[in-house]
RNA sequence: GGGGGCGUAGUGUAGCGGUUAACAUGCCGGCCUGUCAAGCCGGAGAUCGCGGGUUCGAAUCCCGUCGCUCCCGCCA
C-alpha cells in the first residue's frame, strides 16, 4: 500500500508515529516558509504542514502541489499548537509534518470545485462524473447506498433467502413499458428484450423450488423520464412460496424499519406501518403513494356542503359527485385578509390546473359572535357553518379548503394541494420517513380506449380468494392481492401474491383481451410451468433508487446513482447513444430508415 | 408527443435595446511560518448555447434549433 494510514483515522492518540498518507489535495493554504495541504480521500480530511526550515525537500514539491493533485506524504504526527486545533474536523486535533512529499499525480484545474457541494449545472456534473463523485454529497449517497444494499443481503441470507443472478437478455412483453430491444445476430431479424422485471423469472424460480429466493436487479424501461424513473434502475427483487400478503408485509416492514433504524440517520414516523385501503388513500388523500409523514386528510363533506345555499355545490351533489373539504390546522392564524386572498389565489390556480373550476375556502371567525370569513361564508347559515366546523373539528384560525368534480378531478387535487400546503407549512420534514402499505387494490382498470381491462398492477396478481366470482360478473370489482408500499408520497415498493393456477391465469389473459393464443406463444412457458406442480407465492419489489434517495433526503435519484442519464436518456459523459459503423449493423442484419 | 424554467469568463450569478459586459469564486504571478471559506497586492480570462430575423444599433426583442431540468401524457 502507498499508504499506512487513511485521512479520516489520526488522532490524538497517534501522536509521535510516523505515517504515509496518500490521496488528493483538497485545499491548500500556502503561508510562504509554511504551507498548509488539506489531504482527502474517501474516509476524511488530514491537515499536513510541510515547513521550509525543517523539511526543504518537500517544501519545494509542496510548492508546485495544486488542488486535486495526487500526492503521498510521509511525516509525523504531532498535536496542533494549542488553540489551533479545528474541533469542525474529526482529525482536527492532529497534523501530519510532512517529512516527504512525492506527487504522484498532477491534476488540470477541475471544472468545477470538488470541496464545494454548491449547485451547479446538472449537465457539467454528468459530463465529468467522475468528478462530481469526488463531492462529499456524492460519496455520501453512494456509500449509503452501499450499505443500504449491504443490510438487504445480508437480512436476507438470515432469512434464508437465496441471491440468483436472472439473464439480462431477455424475451419482450409488450404488455407494459416500452422494451428496450437487443438485436440478435445469430438469428435475423429478432431480438431480445432487456427486463422491464425479472417478474416472470422469480416466479420460475419458485417452480423450481427455491421458495425464497432475491436479487439486486437492474431493470430497464424505455419510458419518458421523471426526477423519480431512470431508464435503467435497480430493484431488489424478491419472491417467495408457501406464503400469505401478511407473510410479504411483515417481512418488508421488519427489512424497512431495520434499514431507517441501523443504516440511515432519518427517524422512523410511524412502527408498525399503516395500511390503508386503496379507496380510502384516494379518498383522504387523492393518491395511491400519500406522503404520511402528516396528517392533512379530506374528509366528504356532500352533506352539508349541499345544505348550503350554494350553487355550485348542490348541482354537484346533486350530480352524483362528492363535496370534499380539508382543514388545515392554524392555516388561516393571523392572515389578514389579503394574505389569505392571495394564498387562495395561488391554490386555486393549482387546482384548476388539475382540471377544477375552483377552490372554496373558510375559516371560523376568531372572535365568539364574529362572522366566518371566506369565498363561501355568506352560502351557509350560522347553524349550517357551526354544523360544518363541528364535523371538521376546525377551530378558529384554522382553513378549510373545498373542491368538487367528478372523482378523477377531485382525487388530483386533493393530492396537488395537499402536498402543496405541506410544503408551505413545512409540513414535509426530509429528516423523517412516513411508510405505509397500500392495500386491497382493484385488480383491473378499465381501459376506455381499448375497450377492455387492464391490469392495475401485472397479469400475474391473484384475485383475492372472495373475489374469484366477480371475475365472470363484475370484474371491476374484483379486488388483487396487490400490497404497495408508500414512503414521503412516492411508490417505494410494489407486489402480489401471483396466481399458480392454469385457468385462473388463462382467465385473467381473457379479461384484458388477450387472446389465448397470443397468450400462449408469449407466456406459454409460464403456463405450461404452472402444470408443473407450481407452490402458492408472491412477491415484492422495493425500488432500490427511490428508497436510498429518501434516505438521503435527495429529491431526484440521479444524486443516489453513480452514473445516471440525463432526461434525454442520454450518458453525457461517454456520450452514449451514439452511431454504429455500418458493418456492427450489417452484422445484425439491420438497416436503418432514411429519416434516422 | 405537449407545456413551463434555465443557458453570459473555468464555475455560480448580475445586466434585459446604446455599458470598456459587472460581481463573487476559481485560475496565474508576487508577498507572507499557524492557516483551516487564510490574508494582502497585481494579472489573465466571455465572439453572452447555436442559427436566422427585427433595428441605425441585439447578451437584451422575435422565430427556429440544441442541451439541461420540472411537469402532463407515458411508466403491466
Amino acid at each position: 500500500m502507498l499508504k499506512t494510514h487513511t485521512c479520516g483515522e489520526l488522532r490524538a492518540e497517534h501522536a509521535g508515529q510516523t505515517v504515509t498518507l496518500a490521496g488528493w489535495v483538497n485545499r491548500r493554504r500556502d503561508q510562504g516558509g509554511l504551507i498548509f495541504i488539506d489531504l482527502r480521500d474517501r474516509w476524511g480530511i488530514t491537515q499536513v504542514t510541510i515547513d521550509q526550515a525543517t523539511a526543504p525537500d518537500a517544501h519545494a514539491i509542496a510548492d508546485q502541489v495544486r488542488s486535486e493533485y495526487v500526492i503521498q506524504v510521509t511525516g509525523t504526527v504531532r498535536l496542533r499548537p494549542a488553540g489551533m486545533e479545528n474541533p469542525a474536523m474529526d482529525t482536527g486535533e492532529i497534523e501530519v509534518e510532512a517529512s516527504a512529499m512525492v506527487i504522484l499525480n498532477p491534476a488540470k484545474t477541475t471544472p468545477f470545485l470538488i470541496y464545494s457541494d454548491d449547485k451547479l449545472d446538472e449537465a457539467l456534473r454528468l459530463k465529468y462524473r467522475y468528478l462530481d463523485l469526488r463531492r462529499q454529497r456524492m460519496q455520501r449517497n453512494i456509500i449509503l447506498r452501499h450499505r443500504v444494499v449491504k443490510y438487504i443481503r445480508d437480512f436476507l441470507d438470515r432469512k434464508g433467502f437465496v441471491e440468483i443472478e436472472t439473464p439480462i437478455l431477455f424475451k419482450t412483453t409488450p404488455e407494459g413499458a416500452r422494451d428496450y430491444l437487443v438485436p440478435s445476430r445469430v438469428h435475423p431479424g429478432q431480438f431480445y428484450a432487456l427486463p422491464q422485471s425479472p417478474q416472470q423469472l422469480k416466479q420460475l424460480l419458485m417452480v423450481a423450488g427455491y421458495e425464497r429466493y432475491f436479487q439486486i436487479a437492474r431493470c430497464f424501461r424505455d419510458e419518458d423520464q421523471r426526477g423519480d424513473r431512470q431508464p435503467e434502475f435497480t430493484q431488489l427483487d424478491l419472491e417467495m412460496s408457501f406464503v400469505e400478503r401478511e407473510d410479504i408485509m411483515a417481512l418488508i416492514e421488519e427489512m424497512m424499519t431495520g434499514i431507517v433504524e441501523q443504516v440511515s440517520d432519518r427517524q422512523l414516523v410511524t412502527k408498525p406501518f399503516p395500511r390503508i385501503k386503496h379507496h380510502d388513500a384516494l379518498e383522504k388523500y387523492g393518491s395511491d403513494k400519500p406522503d404520511l409523514r402528516y396528517n392533512l386528510e379530506w374528509v366528504d363533506v356532500s352533506a352539508l356542503a349541499a345544505a348550503s345555499s350554494f350553487g355550485v355545490f348542490q348541482e354537484s351533489v346533486r350530480a352524483g359527485n362528492k363535496v370534499k373539504a380539508m382543514r388545515i390546522p392554524g392555516g388561516a392564524a393571523g392572515q389578514s385578509n389579503s394574505q389569505l386572498k392571495k394564498l387562495h389565489q395561488e391554490l386555486e390556480a393549482l387546482a384548476r390546473d388539475k382540471g377544477a373550476k375552483g377552490l372554496a375556502w373558510l375559516t371560523p371567525a376568531e372572535d365568539p359572535g364574529g362572522e366566518p370569513r371566506g369565498s363561501i361564508a355568506r352560502f351557509f347559515s350560522p347553524e349550517q357553518a357551526a354544523a360544518l366546523f363541528a364535523q371538521l373539528g376546525a377551530a378558529p384560525g384554522d382553513l378549510i379548503l373545498f373542491v368538487t368534480d367528478t372523482p378523477a378531478i377531485v382525487y388530483a387535487v386533493q393530492d396537488a394541494i395537499r402536498r402543496d400546503v405541506a410544503e408551505r407549512m413545512g409540513l414535509a420534514d426530509p429528516r423523517q420517513i412516513a411508510f405505509g402499505w397500500i392495500i386491497d387494490f382493484p385488480l383491473f382498470e378499465w381501459n376506455a380506449e381499448e375497450n377492455r381491462w387492464d391490469p392495475s398492477h401485472h397479469l400475474f396478481t391473484a384475485p383475492m380468494p372472495e373475489d374469484l366470482p366477480l371475475l365472470d360478473t363484475d370484474p371491476g370489482r374484483a379486488r388483487g392481492q396487490q400490497y404497495d408500499l408508500c414512503c414521503n408520497g412516492y411508490e417505494v415498493a410494489g407486489g402480489s401474491i401471483r396466481i399458480h393456477r392454469r385457468e385462473v391465469q388463462e382467465k385473467i389473459f381473457g379479461l384484458i383481451g388477450l387472446d389465448l393464443a397470443v397468450a400462449r406463444e408469449r407466456f406459454g412457458h409460464m403456463l405450461e410451468a404452472f402444470e408443473y406442480g407450481t407452490p402458492p407465492h408472491g412477491g415484492i419489489a422495493p425500488g432500490i433508487d427511490r428508497l436510498v434517495m429518501l434516505l438521503a433526503g435527495e429529491a431526484n435519484i440521479r444524486e443516489v446513482m453513480a452514473f445516471p442519464k440525463s432526461q434525454q436518456a442520454a450518458d453525457l459523459m461517454a456520450g452514449a447513444p451514439s452511431p454504429v459503423e455500418p458493418k456492427q449493423l450489417e452484422e445484425l442484419h439491420i438497416s436503418l430508415l432514411n429519416n434516422a
